[in-house]
DNA sequence: CTGAACATGTAAAAGGTTACATGATTTT
DNA sequence: AAAATCATGTAACCTTTTACATGTTCAG
């Protein structure tokens, strides 16, 4: 019996923090929030919601659910709502990204310039595609009552976090694209 | 026997590919390079070694070792380095990023406006400290012989890209925090 | 002579993704 | 009537991390 949670549990206590909700909900509500730097799939959520009402930081919501296989709400016990503070307030751990793309363009050298010059389109045209697709978020959407009725915008706070890396991603293309083509004339 | 080779094995042929080197020398070529985003541990990097030769992809270089535990340097065969042509060439697999975070930062409207303020301040002390760690590697400085000699100095691609990413994200950082003392003065 | 850096490895566990399985309800 | 969406779950697999284990060589 570890007595850490996964990251994964944190994540769902968060999300069950503002109100209780379904499994369900809080998959989508996770892919609407924070797709592009946090993945929830269903083979952990579903594992992790029994795990966390194993250990009484959360609990089943009276369910008045229609079929044999009605959603099941859940809600933070007290105890849940105690941990998901504490999470808040621990300290955090280092950032830590892996990405294959940029461990190519590492390597980039050693292909023509042609070849290097695809490499970074591709790279631009990820981005861009990102950035657009943040664009299209409406800020306020899709949110429930409580989370726009809260002080602080915080799913805005992620889409601006999101379009900021965009665009300095984007503009690095730039950059190294003009220097490869420099590097060859 | 899956035919695809897991992303440690393809970032240790690109390490091979400009020439040889020993476990310890990828091991520490790859902290240097890349630690920020992709990082290769011990655990993986010795297995893996053995299972691209076992697969054909590298080959052990007579060693001029001296004790029994002498280092083992490895090279790209012909069909290794074909390998790591053909994944440079591969359609880049989509940016996924994990930032726990950031999560916390979704949730931080359930906390009062000092303590969200905290968590903004440890980002901003986090992403410092990484901007800082980047200025201090000096272009150029470590690389072997042939990275120095290559075309491009793509070492240097991917420090910028790191430089662009942190500036933006401590752009982000004080913003957020204008907001936040804004909301409630 | 003691500690740091060199150097290679193994075992276990943790965590996550994918694919599969099932069935209800709503929309077209 | 078919297709999409809602909704929950399991099993297998893959990859990575962590902790452990071992021994050498060089510098102070």
């Amino acid at each position: 019996m570890t007595d850490e949670l996964t990251p994964t549990a944190r994540t769902i206590l968060g999300f069950l923090a503002s109100h209780p909700r379904s499994g369900y909900e809080i998959r989508e509500a996770a892919k609407r929030a924070v797709s592009f730097f946090w993945g929830v799939s269903d083979g952990q959520l579903y594992p992790q919601l029994k795990l966390l009402a194993a250990r009484n930081l959360i609990e089943a919501v009276e369910q008045s659910g229609t079929g044999p296989r009605a959603r099941q709400v859940w809600r933070l016990t007290p105890a849940g709502h105690a941990a998901f503070l504490a999470w808040l307030r621990e300290p955090s751990a280092p950032l830590q990204t892996r990405d294959e793309n940029l461990v190519k363009i590492l390597f980039a050298a050693q292909l023509d310039r042609a070849e290097a010059l695809r490499l970074i389109e591709e790279r631009r045209a990820s981005f861009q595609w990102f950035h657009r697709h943040l664009e299209a978020v409406v800020p306020g959407a899709g949110w429930t009552a409580e989370e726009r009725a809260a002080a602080l915008p915080t799913p805005d706070f992620i889409r601006d976090y999101g379009l900021g890396f965009a665009r300095s991603a984007i503009d690095w293309c730039d950059q190294v694209e003009a220097e490869l083509q420099r590097s060859a004339p």
